[in-house]
Formats: C-alpha cells, sequence, structure tokens
DNA sequence: CCATTAATATATA
DNA sequence: TATATATTAATGG
C-alpha cells in the first residue's frame, strides 16, 4: 500500500511525515517511557541516538549561552528527534511534553536497515523534508513579516490548510494555545494575546481551546495586506 | 497552568 | 516622531 508522499508541507511544527515502517524495527533499539516534563536530552549531552516517538510527544528547544530559548518543534508519534550523528556543544533541550515512550536507535543499526529497507529509507528521507520545509517557511516568515503579520498569516494558512466550512465560516479543529503560537512565530504572548482580541471584536476569527472558528477569512486576508494595524 | 489587562519601555520605519 | 511590539507585573479562570 503506497502512501501519497505530497503535500506535506507543515505549518505547524508538528505532525511531520511519519516514518510508520521504523515500527517494525524497534527490537533493534532500547525502549524508555517518560513521564510529562521529564528531560530526555539535557542541553550539552551528547547524544548520538535517533529518538524515535512511539507515544506521546516531545518538544525540542534550543538553549543560547545568554539564557535565551528558542523552542523549535514537537516530536510527534512516528518522528524522531535526530542525533544520527552526534553534534558537540549542541545546547538542544528535549523534553517529553506528555507521557511518552521513545525507542533509541544507535547510529549503525538503523543505518544498515535504512539501507536494507528502501521504503524505510524514502518515509526516513520524507520525514526530514517535511520538517526541512517546515523551517524553511518559518526562516521566510520571520525574515519578511512583522510580527502581527506572522500570525495572521499563520492563521490564514491554518485555515486554507485544514480548514472545514461550517455555518459561521470555518473551522479550523486544532488545540493550540497561544502560548505555543507565541512560541511558533515569535511573537510575544502578550500580543498574541491581544491580537486575538481584536479578531475578536471584530469578528474575523474567534480562538477556542480546541478550535479557531474563522467567521470572515476575506477580511483575514485584507488584514494581512494592509500596513497598518491597530489593535 | 494559561489567558487577560494596564502601564510603561523599547524598537523600528 | 509615530506606531508597533515587548516587558513587567498584577489578576483571574
Amino acid at each position: 500500500m503506497e502512501r501519497v508522499i505530497s503535500n506535506h508541507y507543515c505549518i505547524l511544527p508538528g505532525h511531520f511525515y511519519p516514518v510508520l515502517k521504523l515500527r517494525a524495527y524497534t527490537q533493534l533499539g532500547v525502549i524508555r517511557n517518560y513521564c510529562k516534563g521529564d528531560s530526555v536530552v539535557l542541553p550539552g549531552e551528547v547524544v548520538n541516538k535517533v529518538i524515535f516517538v512511539l507515544a506521546g510527544k516531545l518538544g525540542v528547544s534550543f538553549l543560547n549561552e545568554d539564557g535565551r530559548q528558542k523552542f523549535m518543534f514537537y516530536v510527534d508519534p512516528f518522528t524522531f528527534a535526530d542525533r544520527l550523528f552526534a553534534i558537540e556543544e549542541c545546547f538542544v533541550h528535549v523534553v517529553a511534553e506528555e507521557d511518552s515512550t521513545v525507542c533509541f536507535f544507535e547510529n549503525e543499526p538503523l543505518l544498515r536497515v535504512l539501507q536494507e529497507d528502501r521504503e524505510l529509507l524514502i518515509e526516513f528521507i520524507t520525514c526530514y523534508a517535511s520538517k526541512c520545509t517546515y523551517f524553511m517557511r518559518e526562516a521566510k516568515e520571520l525574515v519578511l513579516y512583522r510580527p502581527s503579520a506572522r500570525v495572521l498569516r499563520l492563521l490564514y494558512e491554518l485555515c486554507r490548510a485544514q480548514g472545514k466550512e461550517c455555518p459561521q465560516g470555518y473551522v479550523i479543529d486544532q488545540r493550540i494555545t497561544q502560548k505555543a503560537i507565541s512560541e511558533i512565530t515569535g511573537v510575544h504572548f502578550v500580543t498574541i494575546s491581544r491580537l486575538f482580541r481584536y479578531l475578536k471584536e471584530e469578528n474575523i476569527l474567534q480562538k477556542q481551546a480546541n478550535k479557531i472558528i474563522v467567521y470572515d477569512l476575506p477580511r483575514l486576508r485584507a488584514l494581512i495586506e494592509e500596513e497598518e494595524l491597530r489593535f
């Protein structure tokens, strides 16, 4: 059964292309469980394993010398945090966002099965490709658009990509917090809160805990194109 | 824990 | 210098 490998353009930093075939090889790795909040990789720790998630979710952040940090992405089931080749001086922090089960694959056995199993190799590369696409988008957005425009564009693209028509307009079934949107876009959480208040007051969209209802997609589009935005 | 709000400071065009 | 965004701090769900 061949899966379609096109259109894995990720707007949010998770749900990258899943490497389902790697599930068949977990006996080659070491399985461990983590509780929500546990560190899976500490900043500065050198790991040369691929961390394949079987259940739950991990979060990956970069920490800087000055104490600042940037959230990078979520590792959902059947995707991985990669240290296939160890990186020195890598201040990455990998934390269990939920109770999670992961499988650690050592470099050599994994490279061997990737060579033996062509389908697995294709999935593995496709997972990397979807992640690469996400980060290219993020880099482009950061350079080209101001903070509030980045949030509006994210919402607009989410609506276009996965919004379902409903009586009020479109509904985006996405459980995402304002804090997460803040981390993804690099916009301060207070600014995010004010922006959502404005969008609600203007009857453009409303964010609830587990969904976003878009009432007026054309106006959302128009706001993105406006030079000024007062909220 | 997450979200809201106001007051104030800083950054940027 | 005007406007956008960040920061801080207090407060509530």
